[in-house]
DNA sequence: GCAAAGATTTGCT
DNA sequence: GCAAATCTTTGCC
């Protein structure tokens, strides 16, 4: 004990695990809980450095009468963990190309959950940049992002960043042992100064699905999704 | 069994 | 600003 953490608590090296109850709160409550907090991601293999980002957009997806929504037609083999427990990760691909991390929301059986639309490096940018170098079709390789904070600004760039793919369905990212989880907020954080709209790429679902203020966002933010801007 | 469209991103016009 | 890339899932015959 030094006198210069005398009277304050001992920095704490473990962060502690997203609460579950904010999740299985309603999903329009539980988007603004995510707002701000942390998603982490530990190399198994040890070699990249971890990487941690600020959730600075998302989206809610909820019920089966939300036509926007992948449980629109009941349980699939895709979807059935949006009918599961709170606080699980639902991955897809879109356009054969594109994966997308969802956080499962509400208790069984509702089906609703949280797209994470952009996330904020906060460290391991290195290991994103990596991440998100591509071979394409040209023959040419991805620069990974023209600026730091545009690395994960957007719902595939997050997953191409940290490296995430339709085999992280299932993991439990309330789980504080798990390689890809939530984090809560750091405690000194101010809260997040949120803004609503209408959720991005869904015309698809009419009315009144496409109108509806159901994509958050932490106003300001220079990671926001390009077309959410 | 086949055709169509998609919770996106990128590069070129 | 627009269209291509790419493949899984869904809807219809």
């Amino acid at each position: 004990m030094t006198p210069t953490t005398a009277g304050r608590p001992p920095p704490r090296v473990e962060r502690a695990s997203f609460e579950r109850a904010l999740l299985s709160a309603p999903t329009l409550d539980a988007a603004r809980s995510l707002l701000g907090a942390l998603l982490v991601r530990d190399d198994p293999d040890g070699i990249l450095e971890r990487r941690v980002g600020r959730i600075v957009e998302v989206e809610a997806y909820i019920g089966m009468e939300d036509q926007a929504s992948h449980a629109r037609m009941g349980p699939t083999p895709r979807n059935e963990v949006m009918f599961g427990r709170p606080g699980i990760a639902y991955v897809y691909l879109v356009y054969g190309m594109h994966h997308c991390l969802n956080v499962v929301t509400e208790d069984a059986p509702i089906p609703a959950a949280l797209l994470i639309r952009a996330v904020e490096p906060v460290s391991g940018i290195d290991a994103m940049r990596s991440a998100r170098a591509r071979l394409r079709p040209s023959g040419r390789v991805t620069d990974g992002g023209s600026a730091d904070h545009r690395v994960a600004a957007g719902p595939g760039l997050v997953c191409a960043a940290f490296g995430i793919d339709r085999s992280a369905t299932g993991l439990d990212l309330c789980d504080a042992s798990s390689p890809l989880r939530l984090e809560a907020p750091p405690p000194h954080d101010p809260a997040p100064d949120v803004v609503t709209n209408p959720r991005v790429g869904i015309a698809y679902a009419g009315e009144p699905w496409a109108s509806r203020p159901w994509r958050f966002i932490v106003a300001g933010s220079p990671s926001l999704s390009r077309r959410g801007r």
